[in-house]
DNA sequence: GTATCTGCAAAACATTTGCAATTCT
DNA sequence: AGAATTGCAAATGTTTTGCAGATAC
């Protein structure tokens, strides 16, 4: 498992260190959309010397690399995805909880002429299930 | 002119101050989708009693009464748009450049169950058609 | 063995806060 | 007059940078 791991970063031309791979590892296991802090008090207990700035420069690395999306749903916080497939997100104003939802596969709407799309970020704001009961 | 402008921010229940009107006026005739810098650059000069600390006040209390949008397309810088109407936005990676584009108006994906949406917005990014040429 | 990566401390930035002076109605 | 707003300076919080030592292949 830690080798299936492994592979993956070194086919998306990362090298496989210790720090990437707990990092990898965390974002598989955790799908609630974590920031920086939450992925760091998570993973600093069991591995010290994990530094905030290797944080920053693996989470900026797998964005490049596609491993990772950096959402930007809050302006004031980033958080991360390991699930890089086409999906919307949704938050809720009230628990603060971030949804998936899959998206139509149909367009969204007429871009610019000209212009070619490369990827894409949906947001939704409201009041989830739970919190209207 | 300048009177439309005043009722428009009172019958939002904003006190029409002459900062306020100075950044409703910006936002209403620059669609270039500015960042806060942007807008103090532009302002000062002629406002120079104009402050930073206004300008995020203005521009937060905007944002909450609907006068304008908070746009984070960026994850590191915020920018805004006079614009409330339901549209999108697509960004050029090569000159930068924000674009409006209307929105289908058919559903954009399945939101989750229960979940009631209040507003969205959507983020596409690629190359326009001017840096294709 | 060598290029890359890590982590510390400091720097750089953007945004917020406390508060006294000013401005609106 | 009285409440709301402004703007300064300081505080806060996040992300970046420089660089010496550690690590991976």
């Amino acid at each position: 498992m830690m080798v299936e791991t492994k592979k993956i970063l070194e086919e998306k031309g990362i090298r496989a260190t210790q720090q990437r791979l707990a990092v990898y590892q965390y974002l598989s296991s955790h799908k609630n959309h974590p920031t920086v802090e939450m992925i760091y008090s998570s993973l600093h207990p069991e591995m010290p010397s994990l530094s905030k700035t290797t944080l920053y420069n693996t989470l900026k690395l797998f964005s490049e690399k596609q491993l990772a999306l950096a959402l930007t749903i809050d302006g004031d916080e980033v958080r991360f995805d390991g699930d890089t497939s086409d999906h919307g997100h949704c938050k809720c104003r009230r628990c603060g909880k971030v949804f998936d939802f899959p998206l139509s596969s149909a367009d969204m709407g007429t871009l610019p002429e000209g212009f070619r799309r490369e990827s894409s970020h949906v947001y939704v704001w409201g009041i989830c299930g739970d919190c209207r009961k």
